[in-house]
DNA sequence: TCTTGACCTGGAGTACGCTCCAGATGATAT
DNA sequence: ATATCATCTGGAGCGTACTCCAGGTCAAGA
C-alpha cells in the first residue's frame, strides 16, 4: 500500500504517517528498490493502534516506549503490562473529569430549555 | 482573596489565573486600590466553571464564547445552550474514543497477565 | 522519452495552552 | 523607614503534536 492509500484507510495524513515513524512511534515501513514506503500487515497493525490510542490522547511517549519493549521481545512484559496499567488510570481519570463536566453540561442544558420553553 | 490564595484553592497556578483573565475566560477580577486582585464570590464561580470545563477538555474558545453571552446578558440563552450542546457533543465523543482505547488497553492487560502468570 | 503527479527528506512553522521572566510597584513585619 | 515578600504588567519561551515547505527523486501514462 501506498502512503496515500494507508492515510485513506486510517483517516491520518501522509505527514502524520511520516512523523509517526520518523519518531519511532511506529516500526520503519518497508520501501520499494526506489525508496518508496510499502505499508504491509504489520505496518498496518501498528497504525491502527496508535491511531485508536492517540484519538483517546494517549500521549507518544508512552507508545513510543511500549512499541520499543514490543520489538525488543521477551523479558519486556512486566514494563509493557505497567504502562499499559499506567495508561489505562489516566484514561480512567480523565473519563471522570469528563462526566463531571458532562452532568454539569446537561443541568446547564436543561436550565436553558426552560428558560427558552417559558419564552 | 488574593491571587495565591485563589490558585490554592482552584489549582491553578497564580499565572493560569492571570492568564485566563487576561483573555477574557474569566471576567476582570476587582482590584484593591493599589491594583491588587481580589477574587470575589462572581471570580471564583467563574474560575471553578473553567476549571471543571478545561480538566475535561472543553475548549478556551467555546467558554471565551459562552461567558461573553453570558455577561451580554438576555437575548443570547439560544446561542448559549447551541454552544453547551456543541461542547457536550464533543465530550461524548471524545469519551467514546476513550471507551474504545479502554476496552483495547484492558484486553492487552489480560493478555499480559496471563503471559506473567504462565511464566 | 517526456511530462505529470506522487513521494522522498530534512527542517522550519503552527496552534494551543500554558509557564516563565524582568523590571516595577504594593503590602507587611520590624 | 526599611527590608522583604507578594503581586503587577507585557512579552517571550516552552511542550506537544502535528503541519507545511523546498528542492529533489520516482513512477506511470501518452
Amino acid at each position: 500500500m501506498t502512503i496515500a492509500e494507508t492515510s485513506k484507510k486510517y483517516g491520518l495524513t501522509a505527514d502524520t504517517l511520516r512523523y509517526y515513524e520518523r519518531i519511532g512511534l511506529i516500526p520503519p515501513v518497508p520501501r520499494t528498490k526506489g525508496g518508496v514506503r510499502n505499508y504491509d500487515d504489520a505496518s498496518c497493525g501498528w497504525i491502527e493502534l496508535v491511531r485508536c490510542m492517540r484519538s483517546a490522547g494517549v500521549q507518544i511517549e508512552a507508545l513510543i516506549e511500549y512499541g520499543a519493549l514490543c520489538r525488543q521481545g521477551e523479558g519486556t512484559e512486566e514494563r509493557r503490562k505497567e504502562i499499559l496499567l499506567e495508561q489505562r488510570a489516566l484514561l480512567l481519570g480523565r473519563m471522570e473529569k469528563m462526566q463531571r463536566s458532562l452532568d454539569r453540561l446537561d443541568y446547564k442544558i436543561a436550565n436553558y430549555d426552560q428558560i427558552l420553553r417559558g419564552k
